[in-house]
DNA sequence: CTGAAAGCGCTTACAG
DNA sequence: CTGAAAGCGCTTACAG
């Protein structure tokens, strides 16, 4: 238990018999562009490993260098209670491509305040500045510290369609456009000719880039397909078996549901309506569960694609390769169609 | 797109026509010590909202010395690609308790090598220190690398109980010997004479100690109780209803199982082999399923305290109040008896 | 090929 | 009551 002080880059220099200025060119690989001597750089290598030195990362990050470090960031609570994780797979995503690029990863715990939201500034200091740039993800989001940290040139991308007056913002997104085509013209060719597309109550950029789609796709094909659809938002507790019957009551022979935990629920209320899937009814989810275990056919939002390709495009942006705007999407899986079939003729049975 | 120049103390300094030493004073509550008068320093403070002054951590850091990140690290993988995260909630807890204790947190993805293990110094350099101090987690261990931490004078501590030769570690674990004793208890008060334990093919720390303990609490009340036990140590893939049907046969009339992945798989097999719990075979699981419906009655391993009571004691042994060893023991819960029965006196049907 | 020096933004004795 | 100065550990021109 020796304690020995930490060793910095002049404790080095002394040891091999250099300046500290030269350790820290051996450290930053200038060595050869400063045409050091190979002998040179092996005798402060072997009395960096000796003294088993680490460069100070406040000194490197202050000097204006890389601390290696990456921030996430939301606005809300990082590691929700809930047991299936809407960040779960975002952040798996995000340390996969830390571990390949080399970097380490920041959780900004300290800037949740007492109501639980996160703030950048709002504990007075931006904590953010001592990563090298940050991937920002979550519903909640605060233009005006985006705007901020922006302008302060901090390198950011989001998980998520971000749009903020006056900033472009560099942002991975899924196409969900793209994806929503195969999803209509699957029920279209099926024969349906009204579907209900159950919303989650939460309309977080992903939601309303999911519906905004599916209507898109929807109106595209519209001339040609005699596809109709009405929308209703609804919490889990809401999607009851009643719920499911007045639905089918109401003309809709198909149901697009929008989020994981309402496709659980929904399977739950079908069961309970003592219907069957496709042959009653046909369901799609636009969501995979993180389970694996889902009960409809769907199509999966590639989070970890999504989380890897944000933590790439920061690497990207903080090398200024980046000329801003840019988003770089990440497709969606088709479905399959085995929870959709024919449209049912009969009503189901009423309660 | 302003890009204005990020604002230090010597602009607020010139704004409020102080000296830029001053603005540190107010800033860091050092004026009432330095009898600033309050008029100098609302003008510090005008002059700091004008400008949106935020201090810069890293220089903050390399002068005080603390840079306010704790690290967390495993020497296997972080975020497994499992489903049911082994992690996660140690990784809830440490982030509670870093949100109250206003500490960010690091996870060192850097030090990951290509064969997926984690090492602090494989990389040439001791990323960690780059934090003020780390909890340490997982199955894996590093003798060596643990002992050269502690000789930096590195804090850290470690989730589950370590020992290693020559350093004094500050530990949390759960009391699982405590807990074990009400789980012999229940099997023997409902006259069980010999219960199986199924143990899980990993046998990390936490596993060893619910085994060691769960023995310990059979020896301790061997005299009074005669209840016997075998160990079978099964992967999930083996727990079929074949094998739940030899247990019996062998006379057991009980299972303790492990782990809460061993749970799930042991009520799969149980249904198949057409038993019902209580009636044919009395359960208990010494692990709560983290999907929060497990089939048996459990104790619950309370990782999420531990996590935020690590994040605790390392802050202690940061600011060196603690003198190792120490460890800081979290209770279990004890477990309800609804899957615990008298013992079946018919054996099942065969096949 | 290598070193002396400036400076990143801050805190903290130390003088006035 | 306030300022000038040192120094935290680094990187990067700039001289030799």
């Amino acid at each position: 238990m020796s304690h020995s002080r930490i060793p910095r880059q002049s404790d080095i220099a002394r040891l091999a018999g250099v300046s500290q200025a030269t350790v820290s060119m051996v450290l930053n690989d200038r060595a050869a562009a400063n045409r050091i001597p190979e002998t040179t750089q092996q005798r402060i290598r072997a009395a960096m490993a000796e003294l088993g030195y680490v460069p100070n990362i406040a000194a490197q990050s202050l000097r204006g260098g890389r601390s290696g470090l990456i921030g996430v960031h939301t606005f809300e609570r990082v590691f929700p209670t809930a047991p299936d994780d809407y960040y779960r797979e975002f952040l798996n995503g995000i340390e996969e491509q830390a571990v390949d690029s080399g970097m380490d990863l920041v959780l900004f715990a300290s800037t949740q305040k007492p109501d639980g939201t996160r703030s950048i500034y709002g504990s007075g200091s931006n904590r953010m500045r001592l990563a090298d740039g940050a991937v920002i993800l979550g519903f909640e989001k605060n233009d005006d510290e985006i705007r901020r940290l922006a302008d302060e040139g901090f390198p950011f991308v989001f998980i998520g369609h971000r749009e903020v007056d006056g900033v472009d913002i560099p942002f991975v997104t899924a196409d969900y456009a793209a994806a929503m085509a195969p999803v209509v013209d699957l029920l279209a060719d099926a024969g349906h000719r009204e579907v209900t597309y159950l919303a989650a109550p939460l309309r977080g950029v992903a939601q309303q880039e999911r519906l905004d789609g599916f209507e898109a796709a929807l109106a595209r094909t519209g001339a040609s397909r005699a596809l109709t659809h009405r929308v209703e938002v609804l919490a889990v507790p809401e999607v009851t078996d009643e719920w499911v019957r007045a639905v089918c009551r109401a003309g809709s022979t198909a149901i697009v549901v929008e989020t994981f935990d309402l496709a659980r629920a929904l399977s739950t209320a079908i069961d309970a309506a003592g219907l069957r899937v496709p042959r009653d009814l046909s369901v799609i989810s636009l969501d995979a569960d993180p389970r694996g275990d889902g009960a409809f056919s769907h199509i999966a939002v590639p989070r970890r694609a999504m989380g890897r390709r944000a933590v790439e495009l920061l690497l990207a942006v903080i090398e200024g390769h980046v000329p801003p705007p840019l988003s770089a999407p990440v497709h969606c899986c088709p479905p399959s169609t085995s929870t959709v079939g024919a449209p049912s003729v009969s009503l189901p049975p009423t309660a």
